[in-house]
RNA sequence: GGCCCGUUCGUCUAGGGGUUAGGACGCGUCCCUUUCACGGAUGAAACACGAGUUCGAUUCUCGUACGGGCUACCA
């Protein structure tokens, strides 16, 4: 009997989401893919004090450009178990709460945060640490040592508790995890958690928990900060007396910084010139801006096989990866279990991969965006047409990682030089030169077929003509028809460019050195 | 501090009791190209340390070190 997988994604927006949660939805989408099960986007906004507008939506818009498509969830369709919002399903989780106060396996607890924060400070005094646990809720404030009509008197007069879970004492507790095998901890190290908070809205374990029972989550795939807590979930399953249903574990390894030590994180990013959010971010707030992969041109294809290949490995060494490939071949059992290490060199390169994979016609049409979006031609300016721009792409794709780059490195391509390489010409020019530069302006004048090859075969037997080696007037060619030192296929630039385009710029070129 | 998790080239990783420890990114050299890039070839580069088990440990076990996470009425 092996009912359908299920698994969900369950974010809270609290700001924009990042690369790190892109993962772990992407791990989600693969391996309910694979097994041809559901896969769930839940929004966990129980703490209102941290929710951010526009969050929630940047979540959705940054899984559809990744491709990571939930299809039940919040943005994504009404399922058979809406809402999906936990602050739509607040009526629900009290409900569970009371019901563990009722098989005794919570309580109320009327402590403030104020007084519970002031023995915290104090203890630590003592270099002691606190805790809500067995031991310490025997001299606490709450419904275990509380008369039971004291309890009813305080709740009925409006005073504000929480709930908290009865952690039972002096006993190992299991969680089976995919990835990290047996973890286990004793009760002794737990504390009473926070189940039910004074406002009315569940903490994040409660709501969690039962939200998954609810859901019918039979896999829970989430990041490795939360292996902590995982037995106080289990314990919870146990409680309420779910134990057959309990989904099964798995904790991701984290994403680390590039550099040094720790976690990545927002800060990281915009300071050592790589984004860590997958769309473009704008705060509400402070209006500070954080970089997005969108917005700097990488591929969601080249972002999503980077991220895959981060904390997961199929057995072999294939690494360029589709998400159809990856759905065929991803499995929880291959993710590792120590942290990695992003690495933004290798992302570009994937990028770089990906560009050169793209038709030449789609890069046309977006190298045609950014022409003009640059240089205000006319629409029927011949160097945005799609016969130019198509025989473009081929000289420039090979030598960018982006695409916007190709404008950078063939800028020559479209506007004449309006200065050459001084290095090149102080180098190379020699006023005896002139002849030869003459004599092949003229033979390209009378070219009646100006290809790269002709032009090229035309060059060398003029230099021929006037016992020159190639070497020595080549680098000057391409000074005057590109203003650089290097760059794109010399020959396949001139084709390009044209013969009235070659010659007009020879002219002008010769005539600033004084030549004709 | 306490608890939990982890540790193979600089980075992502494959491998797994006996291997020249493999691949990719990056870096170096050479070839191609009279440039640059692409491509091809090639090089440098790793099993954290110490015990134990074993004929033999990078691989298994235990410690140590180091790294990370958690330790809120945040998720």
């Amino acid at each position: 009997m092996s009912s359908i997988i299920r698994v969900r994604f369950a974010p809270s927006p609290t700001g924009p989401l990042h690369m790190g949660g892109v993962r772990t939805a992407l791990y989600n989408y693969l391996f309910a893919k694979k097994h041809g099960g559901d896969f769930i986007l839940r929004i966990e906004d129980t703490d209102r004090n941290r929710f951010v507008p526009g969050a929630e939506e940047y979540i959705i818009e940054a899984l559809t450009w990744c491709g990571i498509t939930p299809n039940e969830g919040v943005g994504f369709g009404d399922g058979k178990h809406a809402p999906y919002r936990q602050s739509e399903r607040q009526g629900i989780y009290k409900k569970y709460a009371d019901q563990l106060i009722g098989s005794g396996h919570a309580y109320h607890a009327f402590d403030t945060e104020e007084e519970l924060g002031a023995l915290r400070a104090e203890m630590e005094q003592e270099k002691l640490s606190f805790a809500y646990n067995s031991i310490t809720r025997k001299k606490l404030v709450n419904s275990l040592t509380l008369s039971k009509t004291e309890v009813d008197k305080r709740i009925s007069n409006g005073e504000h508790y929480v709930i908290r879970l009865r952690v039972p004492e002096n006993e190992e507790i299991h969680v089976n995890d995919i990835i990290r095998g047996d973890v286990s901890v004793h009760t002794s190290q737990m504390d009473d958690k926070v189940l039910f908070k004074s406002d009315g809205m569940p903490t994040y374990h409660l709501a969690n928990v039962v939200d998954d029972y609810l859901m019918k989550i039979t896999h829970v795939i989430r990041g490795e900060e939360w292996l902590p807590s995982a037995p106080l979930h289990v314990l919870l399953y146990r409680s309420f007396g779910w134990e057959k249903e309990m989904p099964q574990f798995a904790h991701l390894p984290l994403l680390l910084k590039p550099e040094g030590n720790g976690k990545l994180s927002k800060r990281d990013g915009d300071r050592l010139g790589f984004p860590v959010f997958p769309l473009r971010w704008i705060d509400p707030q402070t209006k500070e801006e954080s970089s997005g992969y969108r917005e700097k041109e990488y591929y969601p294809e080249a972002f999503t096989n980077m991220l895959a290949l981060l904390g997961w490995h199929p057995s072999g060494d294939k690494e360029i990866y589709s998400m159809e490939e990856l759905i065929q071949d991803f499995s929880l059992e291959r993710v590792n279990k120590s942290g990695a290490k992003f690495d933004p060199e290798k992302t570009k390169w994937f990028n770089q991969h990906y560009l050169r994979l793209k038709p030449d016609e789609i890069l046309a049409e977006h190298l045609k965006g950014i022409i003009k979006k640059e240089f205000n031609f006319n629409d029927d300016d011949p160097r945005i047409q799609d016969d130019f721009l198509l025989k473009a792409i081929p000289l420039l794709k090979e030598r960018v990682h982006f695409e916007h780059e190709m404008l950078e490195v063939g800028r020559y391509l479209f506007l004449r030089p309006n200065e050459y390489d001084q290095q090149v010409i102080s180098k190379k020019w020699r006023d005896s030169h002139a002849v030869f530069f003459k004599a092949l302006l003229d033979a390209y004048e009378n070219m009646n077929d100006f290809s790269s090859a002709s032009a090229e075969q035309v060059f060398q037997e003029t230099a021929a003509a006037n016992a020159l080696k190639p070497g020595e007037v080549l680098q000057l060619f391409r000074v005057f028809l590109s203003g650089q030192a290097g760059g794109v296929n010399l020959f396949g630039m001139a084709e390009l460019l044209g013969q009235q385009e070659v010659i007009q710029r020879m002219k002008v070129a010769l005539r600033s050195l004084n030549a004709i």
